[in-house]
Parts: structure tokens; sequence; C-alpha cells
RNA sequence: UCCCCUGUAGCUCAACGGUAGAGCGGGUCACUGUUAAUGACCAUGUUAGAGGUUCGAAUCCUCUCGGGGGAG
């Protein structure tokens, strides 16, 4: 792949750039989600200063709201929100899953929210697309492979996925197999629609069935220039083994995200078995919910009150604004107060975490010393 | 000095005479292509105190104490 390269090599581990319109992007990397056009509590400024080379943004919010027209009037995606590094869009099959689908087969990544509630949306997969209904206003859209691609490319993000569908790991071979099987013929629409310099993702699906998964990532390879795997829940063990199922099916020189991952530990899984890229609401998310890395691999609930009186920032290792200049009691404090400020600082330290993690991790790679890294 | 109101969870308040609940707050946990500044779970009380009436009192009566208001 042209705008792929591999620098260096350390077992699987590699490291490498991937060259986009609006900048190089560094792998292994991590994209934090800016879903409606921005990453939730942090500006472009804020991004830029932690050194966040891309983010990903989705199709299918955008399109309900502001509408994909509006943003293309303002020249797309970089210039509507102020970004002008790489972004990369979601093809809006992912949430025709969270929002209806998965809910109703109770999907494990849903599960532990409640099997009573909510009720499912009455989304209905037929050959052509997904019919559903705006989680907005209950208005109904069909989303079809040809019209998500139209949307991303009205959006103009530098990378896109093909529209995909899903299936819960709870289900049968068979029907694991007929989501495949309509994923690859979306995934050939979503090729034909394709008109534009984008680099377009091919989605590797197949739940926790090898068979299903090698041949996914076969086909997967064979018609797309970037590999992306989703369909991933659950267990971190089942996690790793689908890496390992996929990973040897592609093509050394195509880029590999593994998409909706992960924490940190699933970063080192990812990896050491050969994913170049992430994305994951969890830094953001757990952030805005009083949970704060700390370095190599803690997670700290500031909700707790022995955080009440204490003076250690987040990560006494970490050098990003928000522990230089602030303790764990003010931020807990600000977090009870409900000041939005702690959004902003909690949010900048996960991110920041999380993408100094990774750039350590390349420079790792390039030293041959990911194993040892992994250790610490 | 007299009259009226009032006292229930940390706070604000519920509970036809049938052995106390809610909201907030508090605590613990969860969060993986964001319907998420979200969600789940837990908890605390001699119902101000002492008597009395009653099968049964937070509830009715009496007194004491603490608040609030009014009249002198």
């Amino acid at each position: 792949m042209k705008n792929f390269k591999i620098l260096h090599k350390d077992g699987k581990a590699r490291v490498g750039e991937l060259i986009t319109p609006h900048g190089i992007i560094e792998t292994p990397n991590f994209n934090p989600v800016g879903t409606q056009a921005a990453v939730k509590a942090l500006s472009p400024k804020d991004l830029k200063e932690i050194g966040v080379q891309i983010v990903l943004a989705n199709t299918y919010h955008l399109m309900l709201r502001p509408g994909a027209d509006l943003i293309e009037k303002f020249g797309g995606l970089h210039k509507f929100m102020g970004w002008d590094k790489p972004i990369m869009t979601d093809s809006g099959g992912f949430q025709v899953f969270s929002l209806g689908i998965a809910l109703e087969h109770g999907s494990s990544k849903v599960v532990g929210k409640g099997d009573s509630e909510p009720r499912p949306r009455l989304n209905k997969i037929t050959e052509d697309g997904v019919t559903f209904q705006s989680h907005l206003d209950g208005s109904r859209y069909i989303l079809t492979p040809e019209k998500s691609i139209r949307i991303q490319a009205q959006l103009g993000a530098d990378l896109i996925v093909a529209f995909d569908d899903h299936e819960s790991s709870k289900h049968t071979h068979d029907e694991m197999l007929k989501s495949i099987e309509l994923t690859k013929r979306w995934g050939l629409r979503s090729l034909k629609a394709h008109k534009t310099n984008q680099l377009m993702y091919g989605v590797v699906h197949g739940g926790t069935h090898k068979d299903l998964r090698v041949r996914s990532a076969k086909f997967t390879d064979k018609n797309f220039e970037a590999i992306a795997i989703g369909g991933i829940y659950g267990d971190r063990q089942k996690l790793c083994e689908i890496i390992d199922w996929v990973v040897p099916q592609v093509s050394e020189e195509k880029p590999r995200h593994l998409l909706g991952i992960g924490e940190v530990e699933d970063l080192f899984n990812g990896i050491e078995r050969g994913i170049d890229l992430f994305d994951c609401v969890a830094p953001t998310r757990r952030a805005r919910n009083g949970s704060l890395y700390v370095y190599p691999d803690r997670i700290l609930n500031l909700r707790q009150s022995r955080f009440t009186a204490d003076k250690k920032p987040i990560d006494p290792q970490c050098s990003c604004y928000t522990c230089a200049n602030f303790s764990r009691a003010y931020l807990r404090h600000l977090f009870f107060a409900g000041e939005i400020l702690y959004h902003q600082l909690a949010t900048y330290h996960n991110i920041h975490f999380m993408t100094n993690l990774v750039k350590d991790i390349r420079e790792a790679i390039k030293e041959d010393r990911f194993n040892k890294l992994r250790g610490t």
C-alpha cells in the first residue's frame, strides 16, 4: 500500500507511517473518538498540544445532526470542526447495531446495562441496507453502503470505513455466516460507490468463529487497501485469538485497525499481534466518569473518598498540564461540584496518557524492546 | 409571660393509628467503532427525649428540651 510504510518490526509489532492528505499518522496509534465532530471536553488546540494525530468521527451521528450537506457546505469536517489533522469516519454500521439490533439480541458489549431496557428500535436489515429510527427524534432513515460512502465523502475524512453488518457474538455459526456474506456484498458496493481519494477500510467480521474470521479476513484483504477488524466483544483472551486468526490472512503492507478497542492492556495485546491503529471511547468516557489512568497500568477511581484530601497529582509520573498543576483532591472536588473544568482536565489527562503510551510503544518497537516495555 | 407552628437519614421533606420512604448527598463497582458529564448496586434512623392512651403510635394526649412565628 503506497500510503502506508512499515519502518521497523519487533516480532509482529510494527512501527509505520500512514500518509494522509492531512498529514502522517505514526503507527501504532490511538484515535480518540469525537463522535459528533468533537472529542468531548477537548478543543482541537488541546488535542494538538497533547500530540494527537487523528480523531474518529461518526457518520451516523453527523448525518442526523447537523447533516452531511451542511458539513459539506463548510468545506468538510476538517474545516467545520477546526481540525486540520487526519480524521477517520466510521460507516454508521455500528450504530445501527448498537442502537437497535444489539439491544434486541443482547450483545455482550451492551449487556451489563440490564437486559430489560431499553426496548429495541425498529431497525430492519435488508439486502439493500438498514432502515432505522433516529435516536434524536424517532424519524426513519435508510442507510445503505452507497449512502454511507456518499456521506463519508461529503464529510471528507481521510480514512473511511465500508458499510458493514453486525451480529451479536451470541449468534450461531449460520447466522454469523449470513452476516459476513452480507458484509462482503455491502463491502463490494461500498467499493463501487467509492470515488474519492479517501482510504477505505474493509471490515473483518465473523464473531468468535475461526473459519468465518479467516474467510472474512481473506475477502477483506483481497478487496481493500486497509483492514479493520470489527465485531469484537467480551473477554480479552477471545480478542487475542481473533486477532491471531485474522492477522496472518491479511497483507503485511496494509494498515490494520482494531475497531472500538481499547484499554491499555488491549493496546499491548493488539500491537504485539500486529495491529496498527485503535480507536476507543474509553479514555474520554472514563475521564468523565471519574476514572483516570495512572502509569503504568492502574486506573484510579476519583470518586473514592480516599482522594478527598490527596495532594498528589493524578499520575505522579505524568507530564501533562493537569498533572503538573492540579491535585487529586481538587479534581475530585470539581467532579462532585459538577464543574465543566473537571471534564476538560480529566479528559486531557486520559488522552495524554493514551497518546504517550502509544508513543512509548513506538519508540520501544523501534529499539526492539517492545516486550521489555510491556513487562513494565 | 402567653398563643400558634415545628422537630423523621448528612440535607430538604414524605408516610388514612398498622412497627419509616423519596430526592439530593454519601459509599462501592462498571464503562471498549459514545443515545453515556452515564449506569448499577449499597447504606444509614432508639422518628428530639420521657411518660400516657391503644391489640398496635412518627402519627393521638401530657410534660421536658430544641427551632420558627405572633401578642404583650
